[in-house]
RNA sequence: GAGCCGUUAGCUCAGUCGGUAGAGCAUCUGACUUUUAAUCAGAGGGUCGGCGGUUCGAACCCGCCACGGCUCACCA
């Protein structure tokens, strides 16, 4: 076959390398084996702190098993480095105590296959801790060469596409998915701790609603219908608040079929939760609660240093207006019942840009994301979006321009949005119809109204306060990722061609 | 979607003025019983992303295409 023509000289000699091992009665793709219940990072937790030579007298034996990805030979003694997902550990084979036979085999083994090792914990002349071989089991050939050692996996585009080169060679990415899962727990810990109840909702929905995004299309065989992949969990979250679930939350992927960015993935992961009786303002108390779990998580005090920033999660997160922060970064006061025209010639003089149709709160709202939104850098709350802007938000008692709606920004960046939720079924119908309206006039995204929604709604949803929460953003910020695609194993790529 | 940049050995990267391909790691042969980017001596390994053009001659200049990265606009 074609392919067989591509095997480069490495490849050319580790296949040779595995039929010899095959003469020899070894299987090179070989079986069980048991590290009796060691990994690297016990034997270092256990015997890293002992000295050279406490440790030559004690000849603690130890079974452990990795792949080799680093080999420094000499004669009739070697070292080489053992990777297991507790990190690397040496190796020192000595032909004196290993034999000639294996000795040979292990000299005939390449970087990247997986042994079996029994042996004496040591120290080295240079401190270093190491397992004596005394029995070596070949386990695996590697039938690859792998990527340099020193450098690790550089290119970007093989770091994605073939992550499990990058798990291998590069142990900050190794590490960085070891904390997302730590932080994800954490985070369900807290919820569940808080008492609420995780569940799942369909991924694949008639309706795609919740959220204004465009939808993956797929199909249903046997039905015969086309389905949506979901863009938000919102609407089905309710639901089960409408059912008396009281406090639900749900961490998992949405699809958006939109661009794709540093910041953006179309598959991601958001965490809705939704609250009956909550207001926002517990629901801030909720949110403040998720991100100082997720910051324990790398830093004892809650400092996070991201991409040269030093974060404090530790003090309560400022809550701010944001017509207050209107004012203290500008100047300009939007607190006073003021007509369009008048909030126009504020724009004017401040050189904010406006549209024809735009009302007060548009203007407030350009006046946020302008001249405030990219100045926060602590996590701070800002609450009190305009109406216009908050289309599924109570409005505020005391002040109905303003609803009862935040948002948290980190580094100007929004990490959550959440509010009171609208359970009035009649405004939301409209609402909805609304929003079809619009989209059937900017023709091709137009959605159904999500019907069986707002008769839930009829049934009663008692007062609720919800929350979304980007959970990928929240990872890179706590691992100083600068790409969503390094908190995600398999980022979406574009088919490569054989060209 | 637009702009900029990148793609050279398995990996990490050089490649000057357009003159026909280089290094380190890895691989192969040899030496070496405490190395740690082991060391020393030697050797092999290339469709320079793909297709076309200009030229006596292209990794290099031009065009198109593919994939990737960054920035901007939109979204989380």
């Amino acid at each position: 076959m074609a392919k067989e023509e591509k095997l480069n000289d490495q490849m050319f000699v580790r296949r040779q390398k595995m039929d010899a091992l095959r003469e020899q009665g070894i299987d090179p793709f070989g079986h069980r084996f048991a590290p009796d219940h060691d990994i690297s990072t016990e034997i270092r937790a256990k015997y890293g702190n002992d000295s050279e030579e406490l440790l030559a007298q004690q000849q603690n034996e130890v079974t452990i098993a990795g792949r080799m990805i680093a080999k420094r030979g000499s004669g009739k003694a070697s070292f080489a480095d053992l990777l297991d997902r507790g990190g690397k550990i040496q190796f020192y084979v000595r032909q004196d105590v290993v034999g000639e036979e294996t000795y040979q085999l292990f000299k005939d083994s390449d970087i990247g296959d997986f042994w079996g090792i029994t042996g004496d914990v040591i120290k080295t002349r240079m401190g270093e801790l190491t397992i004596r071989a005394r029995k070596m089991t070949f386990l695996t050939k590697a039938l690859r060469p792998l990527p340099d050692k020193y450098h690790g996996l550089q290119d970007p585009e093989l770091v994605y596409r073939q992550r499990y080169l990058d798990l291998i060679t590069n142990r900050d990415s190794f590490e960085r998915f070891q904390t997302w899962t730590k932080i994800i727990k954490a985070i369900r810990n807290y919820m569940d701790s808080n008492d609420f109840t995780e569940v799942e909702t369909p991924i694949l929905e008639n309706v795609a609603s919740g959220a204004e995004a465009r939808p993956f299309i797929t199909h249903h065989n046997a039905l015969d219908i086309d389905m949506y992949m979901r863009i938000a969990t919102e609407l089905r979250l309710k639901r089960l608040i409408v059912g008396g679930m009281e406090r639900v939350y749900e961490l998992g992927r949405i699809f958006r079929n939109e661009g794709m960015d540093p910041h953006h993935n179309p598959e991601f992961d958001t965490m809705e939760t939704y609250a009956a009786y909550f207001d926002f303002n517990d629901v801030m108390q909720e949110t403040e609660g998720i991100f100082k779990t997720a910051a324990k998580v790398v830093s004892d005090d809650l400092k996070v240093n991201y991409q040269g920033t030093e974060l404090d999660f530790s003090k309560p997160f400022e809550r701010m207006h944001m017509v207050d922060a209107i004012k203290k970064f500008t100047g300009v006061d939007f607190w006073p019942e003021m007509t369009v025209e008048e909030a126009r010639k504020l724009a004017d003089e401040n050189g904010v840009q406006y549209e024809d149709w735009w009302k007060v709160g548009h203007i407030i709202n350009a006046f946020f994301e302008d001249k405030v939104q990219d100045q926060l850098e602590q996590p701070i709350f800002i609450y009190g979006h305009p109406k216009e802007i908050s289309p599924l938000a109570h409005l505020n008692r005391e002040d109905p321009r303003f609803t009862d709606r935040f948002e948290l920004y980190i580094l100007g960046n929004e990490y959550a949005n959440a509010f009171t939720e609208l359970n009035d079924p009649i405004d939301q119908r409209q609402r909805f119809e609304a929003e079809a309206k619009e989209h059937a006039e900017g023709n091709d995204e137009y959605q159904p109204i999500d019907e069986d929604f707002v008769e839930a709604l009829e049934y009663g949803m008692p007062p609720t306060g919800g929350l979304g929460v980007g959970i990928d953003r929240l990872v890179m910020l706590m691992t100083d990722a600068k790409s969503i695609r390094d908190v995600l194993l398999f980022p979406t790529m574009r088919p490569k061609t054989n060209n």
